[in-house]
DNA sequence: AATGAATGAGGTTTCATTCAT
DNA sequence: GATGAATGAAACCTCATTCAT
């Protein structure tokens, strides 16, 4: 966000330049969503109807394209998971976790990236904005007595992008995510709503 | 006419080539598991100290290069199962479950492909010994009550394949691995009777 | 938006491209001929004094680089042909015929390549075309006497090819192709009257 | 054909050698037939039973066994030729010529090779042994008034060479094969034979 | 002599990136 | 800013040939 008053030298960008630079990431979301992050920038420059050189010019590398696509994935989800928080907090985090594993079928590559050191160190803002998202359904969630005190973000940032790439690359059915979901949840629930005693 | 009991109809594999072989499969282990298994064959040919012919004439394929690794691995882990279930049959699964995630951090690039497409229909074999190793292990543990008698072995292996995947890919440190898994192995454990005897 | 009547709406390829394009070919006709159809892409890039990527962007394959070549001395030698029908009706199939076993010790792996099943099923068409020519003036040599009416396209359009093969291959000189030729031709001309008009 | 006497110091070679040998030069006929020169020296050794060493223990070099096997060929026409002579010497040299080329559909890569620079400079003799044979033929064919005094034998042996090719890599059928020999036979043909007059 | 493992140059092809137009 | 041709470093793989066994 650039300071109010300073948009003298840095140019706002031209109408065709960000028209170009929208078409270019929905085309690199499609071709790497169907070949993986192994797809060719020549390939993302055709379906988004511009030259390779366009595409050169938005992200000097093939990286700053994946990574900006990641952006675009991390901001949807945090609007998602603000909205959640407020409609039904309780289960909002079991809710969100559904959610995403259950698109991460569809969002091959970008899920991908997430759980992978593919785009090195960069971003690491958004991610933790993301992080803080999950936070606070987390918290809300032990506050309502949904999930157990003791569990905490990492854990749990852990097994949304374990079970996300596993359902990706594994193929899962719509089943299988559930019976997973299942034990995931079971482990997240509260100590105390088991019978008592843990022995040791 | 060889002098008979010395060389059997289906040579065992000249001494130099075996070490050949074996040096090769060193070497793959060690790129894939840095470099992804988008590492180099001509990486390997160099690291084991041979030609890059040799790696062929041993591999007819990158692929072929990566399923004998897989392969290898495979082996392994049904070795363990085995030996786990007769040691500790109570608890031999979380523990089978819990050393392969720890190593995963060590066996990069396996761990990749054994939950994706990469080495597409080859040694299905294998991953089926694998799996009924697995499956014993849980049949064990729900007799023994360790495992809640719901759960079946797809989630089990989509489990153990998520979270090899994530400890890998994710750096996960000993103590979030710990973490983790302590949150599967409590969504695993019978929902009725669950604190009774969770061993140790 | 361009200016209206600069620029076609299919842009008609950068100078430096056609002059690539161009150099490229006349070097794979060189490196051809020298070295047979199995010389090297990499030579023909090369002298041709691009990079080897170049060279596979205007031909993506090293039969499409050959097909290439080929086409053009095909379409050449249509042209001849046409022309030669016009100009000289009665012994345009001889004059023709020799001029092509004359070129093609100049030709080499070109006129290889035209008798093989090199380059696959591709320019038919141009084949066809070529034939068509040959077609046309067998028959004004036939109208007017000079060829025998039994003989069919088939055995010219063979002849002719292994004649070349034989001229590009043997090496022959000036004089062989002279005598060969002779022999072919008078074993064309009309059996009942074939020492009326022998032209020349 | 060693001096008679002399058979000591280079042993006159082991019984199992001859044999590898002989196999080697079947299996490289086959193979060559079947893919062209450009079949594989493994491939070779793969259907002659033998390990690659022994190949390249009887012929050192690829183009060895290329030219051994042309050696081959041009020994067995010269025996056909011999015999044809003997038995029909009017027409000696039009069914030996026809028979060679009826043949090149089955000998594929050896006749290829017979018209190209493959083989370097090697086995002049032996193709210096075939040309006197056709030599013989053809001297014959004129005394019996079969073909043209004229005529003169490097273009009888260019045509044959040439038509072989053509036969070769054209697959021309059978009738299609009449058809050009008979044109070319009727241009090697006496001028006597045609009307007279050759006005002009 | 035979074996077959090893060599390594060379082949075709891909692709991220640069740069003239 | 956009274009797309050019670059050139790899990548995977083949194969004639050498050499230890």
């Amino acid at each position: 966000m650039p300071p109010p008053g300073t948009t003298g030298p840095d140019r706002p960008m031209r109408a065709d330049a960000r028209r170009n630079r929208t078409r270019i990431l929905e085309a690199a979301e499609l071709v790497f969503a169907e070949q993986g992050s192994s797809g060719s920038t020549e390939e993302v420059a055709r379906r988004a109807g511009v030259a390779i050189g366009t595409v050169f010019r938005h992200f000097p590398t093939k990286d700053d394209l994946l990574a900006a696509i990641m952006k675009n994935l991390l901001e949807q989800l945090v609007a998602e998971a603000g909205a959640l928080s407020d409609s039904e907090p309780r289960t909002a985090l079991f809710t969100f976790f559904t959610r995403i594993v259950e698109q991460a079928a569809a969002r091959k590559a970008v899920v991908d990236l997430l759980a992978r050191n593919g785009v090195e160190i960069r971003l690491p803002e958004l991610v933790t904005v993301f992080a803080d998202a999950v936070g606070d359904m987390l918290r809300q969630a032990q506050t309502t007595g949904t999930v157990d005190p003791d569990i905490r973000l990492p854990e749990v940032m852990a097994l949304l992008a374990s079970t996300s790439q596993g359902a990706l690359h594994g193929g899962w059915d719509r089943e299988l995510r559930r019976r997973v979901l299942d034990v995931v949840f079971a482990g997240l629930a509260p100590k105390a709503d088991r019978p008592t005693d843990r022995a040791r």
